[in-house]
Order: structure tokens, then C-alpha cells, then sequence
DNA sequence: GTTAGCATGTAAGGAGTTACATGATTTT
DNA sequence: AAAATCATGTAACTCCTTACATGCTAAC
């Protein structure tokens, strides 16, 4: 069974449009979850070589023909049946931790490819959690306050002020996701820009 | 030497107004950092005894004197001349990583007891450490542009709107800060609650 | 008297980083 | 020809969590 954590997860979604190697997977990781939480080659590699003895990936050496005599050493990770099969199923269940920061934003970045059920559910259970702490956070001011240090205090507003933002965008995505479901439900990206 | 982690900084300022135990600390530490990253006693506890053996603090076992005849179990960890010592370093010198989310945090929550000319020093660090993620993510927005893929390009404008919130924060706080260092340079925590 | 919370610890393991080691290809 | 960047990998180590093991004390 081998539990996809979150890092299989954003490759098998990577992979899944077009083979790529080691190399390029790390850079595009880069630029979807941004760039200042690159992950280091330590992590990716060992990750790569788990996931083609798992049977998800196939790793493929540089064809030798035609266009390209250059390049020996490049080797292309593309999806198995089984690959595709497990990113279908993650795709589709809103899998165990998903309401985490980086799951989250991993399981976003690939709403394209998720039908708009999993996409609202996925909202959905963000929301939740981070109303959740909404609610954590606020209670633990009132104990600061009582012992009167202003700029935890402050720490503390600034944090909860952080995650109400958060909350409003997410509302705003999931009353989207509503009306366009209610409209029609195509898997359409369009989120919005104003 | 033994490089002072984040998480020995934390202890150290909380056990600077008083001498704690394990428990103690750990709730504390929750409810100034945000009670959803509670540490575990697992991490707790070992780095207690690190720090002990370090002689940045003392065990005391609690004294079997006058009032309680009970709770024999408890350990109460106090700071010792070096571990004093360290802490002053620490809060003068605006250390290696300042600048890291976790490490800005543990700093700022020790405000109260660090001069203005630091406070200054962190939060200008701070901020230019945002300043450069800002670039980073406007830079690799315009890639996600080019790749046409809308949920990705929703999100890195979302983390942009979230980084530059606190970056406008952060402008407030060094603002306040230096209107109170030309009137007067006393260590006061009075952040605006507007 | 039993449940909930206080209190301390250890052992195993997960998830990642840094530093190292190597070599090909492209640009200047 | 030197420097930058592409490309792959390993070993050691750090930091933290989970699960376990233990026992006291207060409240119901």
C-alpha cells in the first residue's frame, strides 16, 4: 500500500503530463509551491527511486535517436498503469491530511485536474480546519492579555488577522466553486482575478 | 559553544522571569507561539537536559520546605549566570537565522525584554527577508502566467497578498519604532491596537 | 473509586537538510 | 579554457513526532 505522502503526491502530479527527470521536477516544484521552499535533491532522488520500486513510476534512459546524441546521463520518470491508477484515487478522495498548509497548496495547485465534487470538498475541509484555529488562536489571547506583554499580544493579532484573510479567500473560492457547479460542471479553471 | 536553536532561545526567555518545569513550559510556549505547533514532550524534555548539561540551566528539584508536603515529581528549571549570559547575547545580537518564520516569531515574542536598536535590527531584517520572497514569488508568477494553469497562478497570488500584508505590517511596527526611539529609547512594549 | 489532568521521561522512526562526490554540457 | 548550469546520487546528521512507559493529584 505504501501511504503517498505529500512530496509523491506533487510528483505523480507533475509526471502526469509529460515525463520529466529529477532536475526539471525539482525547479517546477519550486516555481508551483514557491520558491523559497525549494527541496533538495537529498529528499527528491531518494523519493524518485522509492516511488519506481513501488510501481508508480518507470524511469526511463534518454532514448538514443534520432535529434539527440547528447545527454547520456538524463533519466525521465514517467507514470505506470498503477501510477496513474494512485493519483486518480488521490485526486478523487480528498485523502487523509489534505487540510494541512502544504498538502493543501499541493492538492490546489492540481485543482485543474480535480472534478469540482473533491475540489469543494477540499474547500471545504481547509475552512474548517483553519476556523479551527481561528477559534484556538483567539482563546490563547485572552490568556496573553491577562499577562500583559503587548507584543505577543500583538504577535497574536497579527497571526489571527493572517488567517481571517485566509478564510475570506477560501469563501470566496468555494462561492465560485458553488455557482459554477450550479451553472454547469465542467472542470473548468477559472478562479477568480478581480 | 553549542549553537542555540530556536527552541532553547524560547526556553530561555521563558525561564528568564521564572523558574519553570517541563509542563509549564510547554503550555506556555503554546499559547505565546500559537497553540496549533505545540511541541512534543519527546523534543521537550531531551533538550532540557542538553541545556542543563550545556550549564545554561539548573534542575531543582522542588524544596521540601514549609507549604507543600506534596508534588515531589516536579523539576524546576532555572537560568544559571552562563545561561543568563547566553540569553543577553541572544537578545543583543539578532542572531544567525533571525529571519526564518519559527525564529521571527520566538524573537518578536521576546520584544519586551530587548532594546530598541535590536527590535529595530530584527524587524528591518525581517522585512527585507520578505521583500526578497516578494520578488521571488512575483518572478516565478509570471513563469505560472506563461503555463497557463489558473488554480496554480490563484495561489501564488494569494501567498503575494499574504506576504504583502505582512510586509505592510512590518512597515507599521519599524514606523513605531522609530517615532519612539526620537522621542524617547525606553524599552516599553506598546504596539498599536488601533 | 475512577476519570481527568499534571508531570517526567525513553525509543523508534519519519521527513527533511547539508555536505560530499561526480561528471556532462553550454555559455562566455 | 574557464565558469556556469545541468544532472545524479549517497551518507551523515538534525529536528521533530509518535507511541510507549510510569506515576501522582485533584475533582466528581
Amino acid at each position: 500500500m505504501t501511504k503517498t505522502d505529500v512530496l509523491s503526491l506533487a510528483i505523480l502530479g507533475m509526471v502526469a503530463e509529460q515525463p520529466l527527470h529529477g532536475y526539471q521536477i525539482r525547479k517546477r516544484l519550486g516555481a508551483e509551491l514557491g520558491p523559497f521552499r525549494a527541496l533538495s535533491y537529498g529528499s527528491l532522488y531518494p523519493c524518485l527511486k522509492r516511488m519506481v520500486a513501488d510501481g508508480l513510476l518507470v524511469a526511463e534512459g534518454e532514448d538514443s535517436s534520432a535529434a539527440s546524441a547528447s545527454r547520456r546521463s538524463r533519466i525521465a520518470y514517467a507514470l505506470t498503469a498503477d501510477g496513474k491508477a494512485r493519483l486518480d484515487d488521490e485526486l478523487s478522495s480528498s485523502g487523509s491530511g489534505a487540510w494541512d498548509d502544504d498538502a493543501f497548496d499541493v492538492r490546489f495547485s492540481m485543482f485543474g485536474k480535480t472534478d469540482s465534487a473533491t475540489r469543494l470538498r477540499i474547500l471545504e475541509g481547509r475552512r474548517t480546519r483553519l476556523a479551527e484555529r481561528l477559534d484556538e488562536v483567539s482563546t490563547s489571547m485572552q490568556r496573553v492579555r491577562d499577562r500583559h506583554d503587548a507584543y505577543t499580544a500583538e504577535l497574536h493579532r497579527h497571526g489571527l488577522e493572517q488567517v481571517e484573510h485566509e478564510v475570506a479567500w477560501l469563501d470566496q473560492l468555494i462561492e465560485h466553486e458553488r455557482s459554477a457547479t450550479r451553472g454547469d460542471n465542467s472542470t473548468s479553471a477559472s478562479a477568480g482575478k478581480n
